[in-house]
RNA sequence: CGCGGGGUAGAGCAGUUGGUAGCUCGUCGGGCUCAUAACCCGGAGGUCGUAGGUUCAAGUCCUGCCCCCGCAA
């Protein structure tokens, strides 16, 4: 079939990827700007999806903005029988949504409707859920609230990250994107609608989600140290009088009769704070200001911390 | 030139106004112990990121370069 695809992150490389050798034509790319990332300098980085099209000679576009004609006309001379979006970051108006004959389907990260917007897989950790899954739908206007055409679950592990969550999810939605265009190539896509009431909503993360409140019970604050990471990262400054950025923990099944917050033990295996409920969370990794991400035993090397 | 912090023993850190390079852990050897991630004694291991400069003397002051990190994205 022929192809547009819209995707900029790493999460849309496997299904911008498995269209390609899946033998479909995709005969565009459309990506966001890129981006300055140095940190000295103003360099600008391609986004991984563009890298992709890039080594497969696929032309990219990326346009400032859908809404002023020109994005619209250059479909219109692309052509494609469908698009297909992944974690494009950008909303499609309705005029380039009712372009292709066969419409445009988006790659989910989440079982919706739970999870709608930005962030599903990291609010999916950060709440604990056991289970999550990619959907493939058609597009609507709404945000995220198209027909779904189909969906994959897998389980969620207690002690896994966001990062681990997410290269899994990407590579299902590689694999089902494609299964799925060669339905909708068939005419045997099925269409189900969402139903809007059990929706809920993932906005994007921001640092102001960083700071650990140990009054929370030790696997909530554990749920969120493994969504934030690596970024923005949860944060807590009790130790040493600096703010250090919590990357990873687990929660040994033990038990303190100390306030929460306060310091249970230190050792080589990692810093046990009391948390709210009465158990030890185990902050495994971290990082101080200037300096990197290192291991708890490590850091406790350099930076003497005391037990309450 | 977007702002700022930093590169010192295998790891993590300290090093005051320039004057013999230190701490904790690890490591090696010995001792104690039923035993141990415990304790005691002893040892090895660093051209202080790199290239120059100032000085009787530079980890420390000056300049260039490389790399890492935080903010910002």
């Amino acid at each position: 079939m022929r192809i547009v695809f819209m995707g900029t992150p790493d999460f849309a490389v496997p299904s911008l990827e498995g269209l390609i050798a899946g033998g479909h034509q995709v005969c565009g790319v459309f990506c966001q700007p890129d981006k300055p990332v140095g940190r000295h300098q103003n360099k600008l980085q391609a986004p991984p999806v563009k890298q992709a099209a890039l080594a497969h000679d696929i032309p990219v576009f990326q346009p400032t903005t859908l809404r002023d004609g020109q994005a619209l006309a250059l479909l219109k001379e692309l052509a494609p029988e469908l698009i297909v979006v992944a974690a494009y970051g950008r909303i499609l108006p309705e005029e380039i949504l009712s372009l292709p004959p066969k419409g445009c389907i988006n790659v989910h990260s989440s079982l919706l409707p739970k999870y709608r917007g930005a962030a599903p897989i990291h609010w999916a950790v950060i709440h604990g859920e056991e289970e999550t899954g990619v959907t493939i739908m058609h597009m609507a206007q709404e945000l995220d609230a198209g027909d779904i055409i189909r969906q994959a679950r897998t389980p969620i592990d207690p002690d896994e990250t966001v990062e681990q969550v997410h290269d899994r999810l990407a590579a299902m939605g590689g694999t089902l994107v494609v299964q799925v265009v060669e339905e909708i190539a068939a005419g045997t896509a099925p269409r189900i609608p969402q139903d809007s009431s059990q929706a809920t909503f993932a906005p994007m993360l921001s640092r102001a989600l960083s700071p650990i409140d140990w009054n929370r019970p030790a696997r909530e604050i554990h749920n969120q140290i493994r969504g934030l990471t690596p970024w923005p990262a949860a944060s807590t400054d009790g130790l040493g009088g600096q703010t250090v950025k919590v990357y990873a923990s687990c929660c040994p099944e033990l038990t303190t009769g100390k306030a929460p917050g306060s310091i249970v033990a230190a050792g080589k295996d990692g810093i046990d704070v009391a948390c709210g409920d009465g158990k030890v969370l185990r902050i495994t990794e971290l990082q101080a200001p200037g300096s990197r991400r290192m291991t708890a035993g490590d850091y406790l090397r350099g930076h003497p911390v005391e037990p309450d």
